[in-house]
DNA sequence: CTCAACCTTCAAGAACTTTTGAACAAACTG
DNA sequence: CAGTTTGTTCAAAAGTTCTTGAAGGTTGAG
């Protein structure tokens, strides 16, 4: 079969097997990505930049994951407000490089800190104003009610420490602290 | 003003009062669960029954929460899945009554075991596949490309190296013990 | 000052998810 | 065993997010 020795050939062409080393360390980290709840193009546009040893233009990305122009800078200024990529100016030439922040850590860290804290201390929020709203029902309740409305108090105030330990975790995290995940357990008790 | 006065008498019912504490409560499940990537729906339903002190039927859930029927029944075969609801039936009634587990730290467990740790260990398995694409390419390439490829290796291999201690760490945090977040940075160096 | 290269924004349309109502199935009742 | 109630499944509608191509803006070169 003809096919199959071009098949080879181009497989253990090196060009062709870093691209596919390429294809599949951008396609993972997309899903990570994708999965985490950011745009799936930011995972695989970060890979190819962490991957490649100089700072590459819009167009390099674009070829390089066949992706439209404007589907790259929307991704690029995404990964920018997280500090994930930086804008690189090669003297003499008017494009712009972007180049991958390197340290992981760094990042996992802002985005814990800037985006699940936000939403771990918002339902925090809501569940305080739960807590009043019952605490204002118990004024003209009858019996009944009151049985009713101490049970959800009850409840309502253990999601909101949950939630409360939960910041805590997540700022210890954050700090780079020794987590201990037994507070969650004892949130409960 | 009627619609005032008449608002205050609403506001000061008791029955209203807890509606609106069940329904702030809901609310914050369903965005953080939605955030998490689940259904929106399983968080608002999980959160009803789990204010509730008795079981309650797939009809209460539904006229509680304005959903259809439907909706309702996909949701809960999924919290079940999860182990976040619990079928119990009333002797004499052959409605399904479900209740919540209303262990959080239990849930968030088995979610960071059967989901999570997927997703990292899938991603880990990847690139060791591109570090095996990479280690094939070496054989025919040039002085130049093998600069290349060796650069991608050692990224490919961090990142790599990355996964397996997110993948140490989830472990770690799922067998409840103290988690120590300077590993990540290690691995970085 | 004009032109060309490049990047960004935007609105339309494509693709994907969620939600729903209707049809079906199962379980009890009289 | 027919009828009713309840729960589930499925295909279509609605809604949402993603992607693209075209238009607009900016910058530097000639």
């Amino acid at each position: 079969m003809g096919t199959a020795a071009a098949k080879r050939q181009i497989i253990s062409d090196p060009g062709e097997l870093s691209l596919e080393a390429e294809r599949l360390t951008a396609d993972a980290l997309g899903r990570l990505m994708e999965f985490w709840g950011f745009r799936r193009h930011m995972g695989r546009i970060w890979a190819v930049l962490y991957l490649s040893p100089r700072p590459l233009t819009t167009g390099e990305l674009s070829s390089a994951l066949q992706l439209s122009a404007s589907a790259v800078s929307l991704s690029l200024a995404e990964l920018s407000r997280w500090g994930a990529v930086r804008k690189r100016w090669q003297p003499g030439d008017r494009k712009d490089f972007y180049e991958a922040e390197s340290s992981v850590w760094k990042l996992l860290r802002r985005v814990f800190e800037r985006r699940e804290l936000t939403w771990v201390h918002e339902a925090s929020e809501a569940f305080a104003q739960a807590e009043r709203s019952l605490e204002a029902a118990r004024a003209d309740a009858t019996d009944a009610e009151l049985k009713r409305l101490d049970y959800m108090k009850r409840r309502v105030s253990r999601l909101r420490t949950l939630t409360k330990v939960g910041e805590r975790l997540l700022r210890t995290l954050v700090a780079g602290r020794v987590l201990d995940p037994a507070q969650v357990q004892e949130a409960e008790e």
